[in-house]
DNA sequence: CGGACTATGTGAATTCATTCACAAGTTACT
DNA sequence: AGTAACTTGTGAATGAATTCACATAGTCCG
């Protein structure tokens, strides 16, 4: 009953813990456990029981004190914030590597992202069939990104040619982007762009091992 | 000649954006530039001139004023930071859909990362080559890590047996991870963990789509 | 039904990250 | 040499996210 104006500023990392509390809530559920405490859930994922419970409070007050919250319905309410009680149309441009195993990643399908369509401009490729799924000549991106009414596009092609598939994406009125080219693509602002850079990760952690080396050494 | 005294705690997103950097830094060298600017650096990104000279000067002093950064010296310096200048040994545990086609990622061969060892427990692909690579039986996870002296492990399984192998990982002494399973691992504090969820950033996506029709919906 | 216990929801306090704003150093030009 | 134009590096100010701490409300059991 409380709090849905639609008006308050929901922090990046509020989000991404909801999708991990939706995790954490799926396997609750497989198991039959019926409420879970913000201590056990935080205990779970190494976060805090505040923080737990602060997220969740933007949203409403879904929880029982003394008892905790409700697995079922709270899975629910977090799938519906988060907008997984909904198909969305995905579309894979590019199917080379890396898009070629997003394809028939199931993670993706369990989540409600359903990928329909893939181009490539591959020759030998367009036509032929990816998992069940013909590719389509990126030539006809514009089109039939609109005729078949896709929400969310995922990029996974060379950086030098992904500003010119965004702009065509935009154009063709996709506003969900998921980009897995190490680049800082150019949106305009109503379209919601994420990316993805796993080069980073690593970087991340040669970076953590190299520093904690220096500090082991001088340890010891 | 300030600041190397290895105490400083340089936060997530310094370290992500130093990733960023380096990234735009090598391009600039590739096209001749030899001097950037924060306030160049900063708008190929869109971040603001203050972070990124926050950020850097937490290594030291780089720039010249009233010039910019030297943009290979400072490139060379990022990547000593971030631990890119020297060859790190990794190995692939799992060569599915996803990390088949991270064994073809150039990216990270570009970044010094060089996959040289692959596991996986299905027989149909144990001893066939994978990307020249050769597909060892995951029973010999431990020995073979020991033996190569790999230093980072990427693991794409499935979650039911991710925590089985990171075990085996761990005890094998690496102390760098890159997880692409959707479950949280449990590592000793020595242990560098890093997770990459790809779903999570889907649903980042839907979340804002969702957020965001809501608040057009009421502004019209 | 009553008392001990448990856990939520949330303002207030704290910690952490970003941005501001400016002194100081360097260039470039006359 | 002098001056105008830049740009760094960094304390101080602001802003954002996390944690604390507790009043409040429900559970559970005898």
């Amino acid at each position: 009953m409380a709090a849905d104006d639609g008006k308050r500023k929901i922090s990046e990392s509020t989000i991404q813990r909801l999708s991990i509390y939706y995790r954490v809530l799926s396997i609750l559920k497989k198991e039959d456990i019926k409420t879970i405490s913000s201590k056990e859930l935080a205990k779970q994922e190494k976060l805090t029981p505040a923080q737990v419970r602060k997220d969740l409070s933007f949203f409403g007050s879904f929880g029982t004190r003394g008892l905790g919250y409700p697995v079922t319905e709270l899975k629910n309410r977090i799938a519906n914030i988060l907008g997984l009680d909904r198909e969305w149309k995905v579309a894979m441009v590019g199917v080379g590597n890396i898009g070629s195993a997003l394809v028939g990643y199931k993670e993706f399908q369990r989540h409600g992202f359903t990928i329909s369509m893939i181009f490539d401009n591959d020759q030998r490729k367009i036509g032929s069939n990816h998992k069940g799924i013909l590719v389509s000549d990126i030539a006809n991106l514009k089109e039939g990104l609109r005729e078949n009414k896709i929400d969310i596009v995922i990029i996974a092609v060379p950086a030098t040619v992904a500003q010119y598939i965004v702009d065509d994406i935009v154009e063709a009125g996709v506003s969900g982007i998921l980009n897995f080219a190490p680049i800082n693509l150019k949106v305009p602002d109503h379209v919601i762009l994420r990316n993805e850079n796993m080069s980073m990760e690593l970087e991340h952690i040669s970076f953590s091992l190299v520093n904690r080396e220096s500090i082991t050494a001088t340890k010891e």
